[in-house]
DNA sequence: ATAACTGTACTGGCCGGCCAGTTTTTTGGC
DNA sequence: GCCAAAAAACTGGCCGGCCAGTACAGTTAT
């Protein structure tokens, strides 16, 4: 039997309803992290959720309409912690290094998910019904990370040697290598790996994206 | 019906058995690709290949046997691109940057076989009994990685701001990423966004890692 | 003569969807 | 408060279809 962590991914309401889809969804995507999407049964998704299978379908029009209301899930807990680091300003946090580190921050606390994420990055390339839902998410995603760019950057706006729109694809595909490699991550080693690949992500932005060499400085 | 586009995966021997081997992996890697591993049936692929469903038992044990077999062949096929770019010095091939372009350029001449290299990034994060083939694949391909790089910056090793074992993970982190773009890019304009992404990573090494700050220069 | 290959038929298991029936919660009249 | 009655939430088993793998007798290429 595979370990069955299910962190929670929500508590809004209190109602039993909302528990309810809760903890479907937390197990979903638990189970379709780990099994993947396919493999994943219903009758697996609802044992590991402590429910019937009957009642997913009571929430749920199918399976794929649960894939889609737990990547949206997902998301929406992604936005919330990155929008709690960043936009909780007691610690000066006002500089684009800042709200790097803000979401870098988001996507280690939710380590748990990224193989669920994984998985869903896959589906988005193949040819499924429910890929453009999925590209939409990952679309919107975008667009509030260029919002957050141009916010993050507004006071530095003069310094920036790439304009905004291409940063943002540029740390979007930092970030989805990052998010593969904390989905593959086992020990502690491998994470404390990732961290330094961040580290030094972090390391070229704050040079060279940020302060362009001194103009005096002749390239070769 | 799906598209059925099945470029072939490599012509090593002119046999019957030798090519129809071919043809079952070439169009495994397309229909595990498109429509994922779990999903795509054994006789939709003996279609594609344009073979019987038996001849696919007959070379390949089971199903998994048949993904492990289609993973190896595709990275061979990388590594042979990656050779062929690399090793013809026809161009003054030398620099580190250059050995970057060439994994860069295999990459993309690759790129019908990324959605299915983004399904087993994906395999390979989940439980299953593959998981271990696929790892061992991975840990092979980034030893490949780090031997070129160190061989690439040989003659450049002072002026390296980064040890290689890092550079290696940093560099894996990057073309993960750029990988999992390139399996989701639909049109040209995606391909040319990609491409700038890749540019930029390539200035931000060129500018940092291999050339240093002037060290008159002082952060904050 | 041997290896490669086809086509069909069969099986054993799994799973998504469905539904009839049960339990819990809410509602509203008193 | 209290108690039906209605509504919502929930259960568990059934069914039809799909598919990996097997078996095998016959066909084609080397």
């Amino acid at each position: 039997m595979v370990s069955i962590r299910i962190p929670q991914i929500q508590f809004e309401g209190a109602s039993r309803r909302a528990r309810s889809v809760q903890r479907i969804l937390s197990a979903a995507a638990s189970m379709f992290g780990d099994q993947g999407f396919e493999k994943a049964s219903m009758l697996e998704v609802a044992r590991a959720a402590g429910v019937s299978k009957g009642l997913l379908h009571y929430h749920f029009r199918s399976k794929e309409h649960l894939l889609i209301e737990t990547q949206r899930a997902i998301f929406k807990q992604i936005h919330h912690r990155f929008d709690e680091r960043f936009r909780r300003g007691d610690q000066g946090m006002s500089t684009a290094l800042d709200a790097l580190d803000a979401l870098w921050e988001a996507m280690v606390d939710l380590k748990p998910w990224a193989p669920f994420m994984v998985e869903t990055m896959s589906l988005a390339t193949q040819q499924n019904p429910i890929r453009e839902h999925l590209e939409n998410f990952y679309s919107e995603a975008e667009q509030l990370l260029e919002k957050s760019i141009r916010q993050a950057f507004a006071e530095d706006l003069d310094r920036l040697t790439v304009q905004p729109r291409r940063l943002t694809k540029l740390i979007r595909t930092c970030f989805m290598g990052l998010l593969v490699e904390l989905a593959q991550a086992h020990t502690a080693e491998d994470l404390s790996h990732i961290e330094d690949a961040y580290q030094d992500f972090r390391k070229l932005f704050a040079d060279v994206i940020l302060t362009p060499p001194s103009p005096t400085e002749v390239p070769s």
